[in-house]
DNA sequence: CCGGGCTGTGAAAATCCTGTGAACGCAGGG
DNA sequence: CCCTGCGTTCACAGGATTTTCACAGCCCGG
């Protein structure tokens, strides 16, 4: 019975910690409410730290398939994600924008 | 981690206190009338304070096996509960709603 | 028997989530 | 400057999920 604090979870730069596996992610231990889409958003990018993530790749992982080519879902759910973010740690820049190419995850701003 | 470890009382944030020994669950020490699948679900949240508990989870827990899967009881009887703990402790949001996943339990509203 | 409280279920009502289109801002090139 | 491409955000409709209500069956004490 894995039940408590999961072995998979990630302790970023201080105060934000993800748990997949408890469908959380946490401010000072405080959850923030996240919908699934955001939170498998937030868990895909934090699972690969400085690394520039392409839409393709955010979207294979969250959505699966292939976008259309014309689609914003990825962008309009790292708006929404980021504001989640904001409210949360003001002042912290955690996921970046890599102009013609997608986003990367910066666990220190 | 277990969880009949003999711990006798709950006592959360300031007025709520739960004694599952005793089967009952008191605001400032006035005992709410909860009926047994109320308090075995108020128990089972409390037991996990700020951890999103699926509703799968909770079934077992109280109903114990598995529910089907339209089963609505889980949300019927957290209603319920709420109404009850609403009279007692108004302004308080203790138990909330995770789309798509479950409930989770804040002490502190 | 009767009455009252407890339970589970179905279904309506309320709420939340999602994807999409469009407006807006911003920067670079022509 | 103006135009264009790209990212950000807003608004909204449709769908999905949750909340609440009503009701019928049970159980048990009176």
């Amino acid at each position: 019975m894995a039940m408590g604090t999961g072995h998979s979870s990630q302790q970023l730069a201080g105060r934000l910690e993800i748990r997949p596996e408890e469908h959380a992610a946490l401010v000072d231990g405080r959850p923030l409410s996240l919908t699934m889409r955001e939170l498998q958003l937030l868990v895909t990018l934090a699972e690969h730290p400085q690394r520039i993530m392409t839409r393709e790749e955010l979207f294979a992982a969250v959505w699966g398939g292939a976008a259309r080519r014309d689609d914003r879902s990825v962008d309009v759910y790292v708006s929404r994600l980021r504001a989640k973010l904001g409210e949360a740690l003001p002042e912290a820049q955690l996921i970046h924008t890599h102009n013609g190419i997608g986003y990367r995850f910066s666990p220190d701003g």
